[in-house]
DNA sequence: AAAGGTGCCTAACGTCTGTTAGTCTTCCTT
DNA sequence: AAGGAAGACTAACAGACGTTAGGCACCTTT
């Protein structure tokens, strides 16, 4: 029943503040409860952060697998992802949460996140270059898939960080511009 | 004396490690003295911080500047400085514990740090668009300068994220493909 | 109605950490 | 040679935090 409430919590608090600086104190206090009850729920705070954890990398590979779907477009697909990512940062708790814990991990936990992190990131560079490919069946690229699939990546990676640094209104404006540049570089002809 | 290696110290753990996971003692042992010796220096651990953050916010503008001069081309200037970002990744300690500090900051110090990184992004963003109008005497832009500009720093930001995640020889192989995208849009007939 | 599990509480322990107080040695200055 | 600052030490405190122990109330099951 309030297991539910104290992961919602976790993952607010964890994507805030950071793990080490979470003490479970505040989780408790989140939920209405002392800390000590916790332990009815969870056997550490190592063991909720790993819960709550896994619980956003599935979360998010789903919003992958909905947005970049083999038919899509690369407009469609590719496109989409990135809008999404920005309007997922502010409108859920997981993604502030993934992205936090995935870039500066607290180092005991590093190994967790990394095994459940390559999961996520292997099925996202495979999504990006079969939709490159397919999109050569319309279109050829101006560009090397492969390479274009690793610069994708590189700019999804951009936004992360200004998600992080910035907010999501920055991180809209980037959004524009480096697809913008992206769509431009694709082109055989440069248009 | 040994100011100047508890800075040192102090500089390498608060990066390796973040600030919070990261005890005096640590930085202490690392220079061969106790922790209460380091209050004979420094005032407190957020002083200590401070201190070090604000010579690490200078080093690298000075990197900036040497990088990114007026007269320089853009591929002698803006290229040449993201290549030297992946570079110093491993090569200093100053870097590192900059991309920490200012993408996830501690709490209790964020005012400060955003404070001061204030002066750098705004150099930053002088200067690359100033790197990109100086390009148009030559070689007209396919795109607006300051869309461009936008989207340059969003890719040294990609190049941000990649370092802290995976590392400099994954960030190298990105700075590659994303400068390769980045030229080629660049390019007002897309060649 | 009895029994047992669930979920919360308070009290408390042990550890870690930042910080202060007080002392001793070393070295430069006068 | 005397004096004093610099810089290190040990001892100790106070607070925060994760965690355990033990107990109490409520609800479901039999």
């Amino acid at each position: 029943m309030s297991a539910q409430a104290i992961r919602q919590a976790a993952i607010r608090l964890f994507g805030r503040q950071g793990y080490a600086a979470t003490p479970l104190s505040a989780i408790a206090a989140a939920v209405g409860i002392k800390a000590p009850s916790l332990y009815a729920h969870f056997r550490s705070k190592e063991d909720l952060f790993r819960t709550v954890f896994d619980e956003a990398v599935s979360v998010e590979l789903q919003e992958l697998m909905a947005a970049v779907t083999p038919e899509a477009s690369v407009s469609d697909g590719l496109h989409r992802y990135l809008r999404e990512t920005v309007g997922r940062y502010e409108a859920t708790t997981h993604l502030p949460f993934l992205l936090r814990s995935i870039y500066l991990p607290p180092p005991q936990l590093a190994a967790h996140i990394r095994e459940r992190d390559k999961v996520f990131s292997a099925e996202l560079a495979r999504r990006v270059e079969q939709a490159l490919r397919g999109q050569t069946a319309f279109l050829p690229l101006g560009m090397p898939p492969d390479e274009a699939a690793l610069a994708f990546i590189g700019i999804l990676r951009g936004i992360h960080a200004e998600l992080l640094y910035a907010g999501p209104d920055a991180a809209q404006r980037l959004t524009q511009a480096l697809w913008r540049v992206y769509a431009r570089a694709l082109r055989p002809d440069g248009r």
